[in-house]
RNA sequence: GGGCGGUUAGCUCAGCUGGUUAGAGCGCCUGCCUUACAAGCAGGAAGUCGGGGGUUCGAGUCCCUCACUGCCCA
């Protein structure tokens, strides 16, 4: 490789030079504690700028074997991609995009070691209103605001905002490590993605699924825009329900409405009542005169009483009043009954009636003002208070107002038509308004609802598709237009003449329909989430009709990118957009996709239609009170504080250890405090690795690093080669082979907990391994095996007891190397920082790959799994804890050694007689004396398979051990009570399986024992005192 | 109102298609500065698996029911 593409030495830990021999990492200038933030930048900007997770379009034809160049790491032939959920451009990094990220970064990482193209693209989202605002707020600092600045002028601003500010977010990421493809950073608006966009929306109109017209949508005054139903939240309050007399225009009487919000009163139109009310029958048909709704002196406008099931008997006084151009189901009312529509309220929601003494009042001033006029009538008959759900923009918090206005709407449930035929307002189903017909086949809906019901996208955890099923078979048409600046234009011209619409890709210099060159562009824009729900496909170049220099020409569309990485493999996101993002990819690309044709000129089916074959949803980031974090309650997690105490890899392992799928994330600083230990533990466990490498070099001990073969492919991982030590022998170490063992049984675990979106296991399976292993037994181990002065340990050493000693030494030391490198790799996806630190100062500024992301990651079959040596180590252990707690129970002082004598097994007595020198260090024991008989005395302790005792004078306190023995003794009598009870039962007998039923008895054989021996050890004790 | 979750150690959470005596991290108690690591080492205590009922040879796991709690939609 090209030297001079390593990195900068690292501060910490590099020799300057980079031409130093391999063994000269070196712990005399490594510091006792790991201090992420010396490394982390260095790595971050490294990645970056070396480009190494970039992934270029594959030069060759679509499916040639350039894309499957790899057999290693098992079924490693397909692409994995995936799409970064486009943050906000004004967003700043939050714990969800941390996890969010940090769960793309694991999979993303751990697919490529894996020998898999592996590419994950980011970019960032124009978000319409969010950066609208954040313009119109410095405008407003400047004492002005867009009106008077104009479109253009406005839009350059927002232009030059996103260009100051813009990369706020993606500078964030890349100190999270996030293994991006940056080479295909893209922005929502950039122009071939407002091709694609303009592109979509005229076939869309041409396929008659998008269609103009006037319905009351959510208006949210603040904004002055519409916003679509996903964007309105509902907020119980206590309101009033206020009950209002109108007197009939012939004098006979007068009716009582009911109503939340009489300031609307002055839009009426009609008052409902239930056919089936029999109270009202008689006025069905009579006519009101309806108070306060005089204008310039003329008199009061009589509505119609009429009759409509809306109308509910038991709600209020079971009449009510009917305001189509202000609420939705009013305008279901107003249709029905053909109703006039009477807009009362602005776009900034004053009332707008002139020559009526409310024109220009704010809403809620209006109805002060009304309620008060009502009551001086003595038309208000009451007011009650009333549990009512406000509609609130999550965007402003404005209060929505529901108003009939003008808007594009994209049909879910229609069937797209052949060619052209713009049906105008034959679909009359709207947002907040009712979808006749349920969803017709083809419809994007429907499309949308097959992919996943045939199994084509896989939802995990499995329970979103329900919900998924739920929203998708009640939806609604989307409104798609906003009356903002900022954002894709609408690619339709208004002709002044003949009032027709075009429709087109390209500016028209004419209306298609009379010639006319009297034309102005549509004024409102897409709704964000319309060019977001296309990214899936856009990203990879479609149309590919444009000639900007990012676009790849195609024909039908099939760009180079599409045929190569389309379908993604995988979304990760939050549930808080399952609707208003990836139910929109679905819909969108399942309807586009269909139309482009397969690398190899097939049709494309469902199946390659999806955007993404798999979406994993992850948990909510809650506070460590599991409260949600919310600037108002002000217990907001900054992830980058977070970083900054305890470093990014600490925190990611945190969010991955914490990340079981169904359930949110309490954040907890207590845990990421135990995972910056763990870092710390991994980087001393580093330290000692190359300090017995510096004392092997000292003493001329050869010792070779694990060597990869470099990859042929740019990108490709390097494979370790490591035949020496994987196919360890039965003449190797006992620690050696079990420690080969476990990384064989960890790669496994991992490899599963992975592939189902198991963070948590895989983490804590990492974990267990790192340091419960490795660190706590093979490490200590393998302390013995390293003697670098070998003739001082021997009485009568001989040239051969020498020769052995250092072979033993590089062994030792050859193996430990390969293990610790091992456990980095399988480390680094979670911990990217850390074990790229440590890797490459292992290979002291020569590593044999430019990252340590680019290496091979461990799999089952690269280390033999030695089950002889599993259970050998295992009663090992078990006889080392044993002791342990003796000496602890007989207050052995810690340094003190003391004899143990045993009596156990012809198994135990021969394995024991290869570990005396592990019993020495890790239990300190002197001497071993075998005991023929049985052993219950004081300083003795039972298991299973043997009976130890210590040799040691001090008594043991007499009390505190008859307590815990009653308590064991306890113990085994309940658990053996229960095993026989089983085992006597007829039934269980007849009926478990056999090796449940083997299990239990040797289990009961064993308590049994156990029982007996405790017993006696009971017995042999003295009285107290 | 409709739908979907959750309730397991002091805290935060695992526990796969029902199967041997329910696990982890943090916290807690005790003893150790054992030259990789005190962000450490060793030992230890701690759970009637929300309540009740049922199915089963066997239930933390399946079913019913109640309680509490969270979320989504209206």
């Amino acid at each position: 490789m090209n030297r001079k593409e390593t990195p900068k030495p690292p501060a910490q830990s590099l020799p300057e030079s980079p031409a130093q021999p391999a063994t000269e990492a070196s712990a005399s200038n490594l510091p006792k504690a790991y201090d992420p933030s010396a490394i982390e930048q260095r790595w971050a900007e490294y990645w970056v700028r070396e480009r190494l997770f970039d992934v270029p379009t594959p030069a060759t034809e679509p499916g040639a074997p350039s894309m499957e160049r790899s057999d290693m790491g098992g079924n490693s032939k397909e692409n994995f991609t995936l799409l970064l959920p486009p943050p906000n451009v004004t967003g700043r990094l939050h714990m969800g995009h941390m996890l969010n990220q940090t769960e793309m970064d694991i999979l993303t990482r751990w697919h490529r070691m894996r020998g898999q193209t592996s590419l994950w693209v980011p970019g960032t989202d124009h978000a319409g209103i969010a950066t609208q605002m954040m313009v119109e707020r410095q405008l407003a600092a400047e004492g002005t605001n867009r009106k008077p600045l104009g479109r253009e002028v406005f839009t350059a601003r927002v232009w030059e905002w996103k260009r100051q500010y813009g990369s706020a977010i993606t500078d964030q990421m890349r100190r999270l490590g996030a293994s991006v493809d940056w080479s295909r950073e893209y922005f929502t608006m950039d122009d071939h993605l407002n091709v694609a966009v303009k592109d979509a929306f005229v076939r869309l109109y041409e396929q008659g699924l998008i269609y103009r017209g006037s319905y009351i949508v959510n208006w949210d005054p603040i904004q002055q825009t519409a916003v679509s139903d996903l964007e309105v939240t509902h907020e119980d309050r206590v309101g009033k329900l206020y009950n209002i007399r109108y007197p009939f225009a012939d004098g006979t009487g007068s009716i009582v409405v009911a109503t939340t919000r009489p300031e609307t009163m002055l839009g009426d139109t009609a008052v409902a009542v239930n056919p089936a009310d029999e109270r009202y029958t008689a006025f069905i048909g009579k006519v009101i005169s309806l108070p306060l709704s005089a204008v310039n002196g003329s008199p009061n406008r009589e509505i119609p009483v009429l009759a409509d099931e809306w109308a509910q008997p038991e709600f209020g006084t079971g009449a009510v009043k009917v305001t189509p151009a202000h609420d939705p189901n009013d305008f279901a009312i107003g249709q029905r009954h053909a109703l006039p529509s009477l807009t009362i309220l602005d776009t900034t929601a004053h009332i707008d009636l002139s020559g009526s003494p409310y024109h220009g009042l704010d809403r809620f001033a209006a109805r002060k003002r009304i309620v008060a006029d009502l009551d001086a009538l003595g038309l208000l008959v009451d007011i009650k208070d009333h549990n009512l759900a406000i509609a609130i923009s999550q965007r402003s918090g404005a209060v929505i107002e529901p108003r009939l206005s003008m808007q594009w709407f994209l049909a879910v449930n229609k069937a797209p038509e052949g060619a052209g035929g713009f049906s105008p307002l034959n679909t009359p189903a709207q947002e907040g308004g009712f979808s006749p017909g349920g969803v017709a086949r083809d419809s994007i809906a429907a499309k949308a609802i097959a992919a996943v019901r045939e199994g084509h996208i896989h939802f995990t955890p499995e329970m979103y598709s329900k919900t998924y099923f739920e929203w998708m078979s009640n939806i609604h048409d989307w409104c798609i237009s906003r009356q903002l600046w900022w954002g894709h234009r609408i690619p339709a011209w208004h002709c002044a003449d003949c009032r027709a619409l075009t429709v087109a890709r390209e500016t028209p210099a004419a209306c298609a329909t009379c010639g006319s060159a009297n034309i102005t562009q549509e004024t409102d824009v897409l709704d964000t989430w319309f060019s977001s729900g296309l990214l899936p496909f856009t990203v990879f170049g479609w149309p590919g009709t444009a000639s900007t220099n990012n676009q790849q020409p195609a024909t039908n569309n099939l760009t180079p990118d599409l045929a190569a990485f389309y379908p993604t493999s995988l979304l990760v996101t939050g549930f808080d957009i399952l609707f208003f993002w990836v139910a929109r990819m679905i819909m969108l690309g399942t309807h586009f996709m269909l139309d482009v044709p397969m690398p190899d000129g097939s049709p494309r089916k469902l199946a390659e239609a999806v955007p993404f074959k798999a979406v994993y949803i992850h948990a909510l980031v809650r506070d460590a009170d599991r409260q949600k974090m919310s600037k108002t309650k002000g217990n907001v997690i900054d992830p980058i504080e977070i970083i900054e105490r305890f470093g990014t890899d600490a925190v990611r392992f945190t969010l991955a250890s914490m990340a079981s799928p169904g359930t949110d994330i309490a954040f907890s600083e207590a845990r990421t405090e135990g995972n910056r230990a763990f870092a710390n533990k991994i980087w001393n466990a580093a330290r000692f690795l190359f300090m017995n490498l510096d004392r092997a070099r000292e003493a001329g001990i050869e010792v070779t690093l694990p060597t990869h073969t470099p990859a042929t492919d740019p990108g490709a991982p390097s494979i370790a080669v490591s035949s020496r030590w994987v196919g360890s022998t039965t003449t190797d170490a006992l620690e050696s082979r079990w420690i080969l063992s476990r990384l064989h049984a960890v790669s496994a675990e991992v490899h599963r907990a992975l592939s189902d979106y198991r963070f948590d296991e895989a983490a804590s399976a990492i974990y267990q391994f790192f340091w419960g292993d490795l660190c706590d037994w093979y490490l200590e181990i393998v302390k013995l095996r390293l003697n670098f002065e070998p003739t001082n340990d021997l009485p009568f050493p001989t040239s051969e007891d020498a020769e052995d000693s250092v072979e033993q030494t590089r062994a030792a030391l050859t193996t430990f190397v390969h293990v610790f490198e091992s456990a980095l790799r399988l480390l680094s996806p979670f911990m990217p920082f850390l074990t790229e630190e440590i890797w490459h100062a292992l290979y002291a500024g020569l590593p044999p790959a430019k990252s340590i992301a680019l290496t091979h990651y461990p799999q089952p079959q690269d280390y033999a799994c030695d089950e002889a040596a599993l259970g050998e180590m295992q009663t090992l252990q078990e006889l080392i804890a044993t002791i342990r707690a003796l000496r602890k129970e007989l207050a052995v002082p810690e340094r003190e050694s003391a004899t143990i004598r045993i009596h156990g097994d012809a198994q135990i007595l021969d394995s024991l007689q290869f570990s005396q020198d592990i019993l020495a260090r890790l239990a300190r024991v002197s001497g071993i004396e075998v005991s023929d008989d049985p052993l219950t005395g004081n300083n003795a302790r039972s298991t299973a398979n043997f009976d130890i005792a210590v040799l040691y004078e001090r008594q043991i306190d007499v009390p505190a051990e008859r307590e815990r023995l009653t308590k064991d003794l306890a113990k085994y009598e309940k658990g053996l009570a229960a095993a026989e009870r089983q085992l006597s039962n007829e039934s269980f007998m007849a009926k478990a399986p056999a090796h449940i039923v083997e299990g239990l008895r040797k289990q009961a054989a064993e308590t049994r024992t156990l029982h007996d021996k405790t017993k006696a050890a009971l017995d042999a004790l003295p009285p107290n005192n």
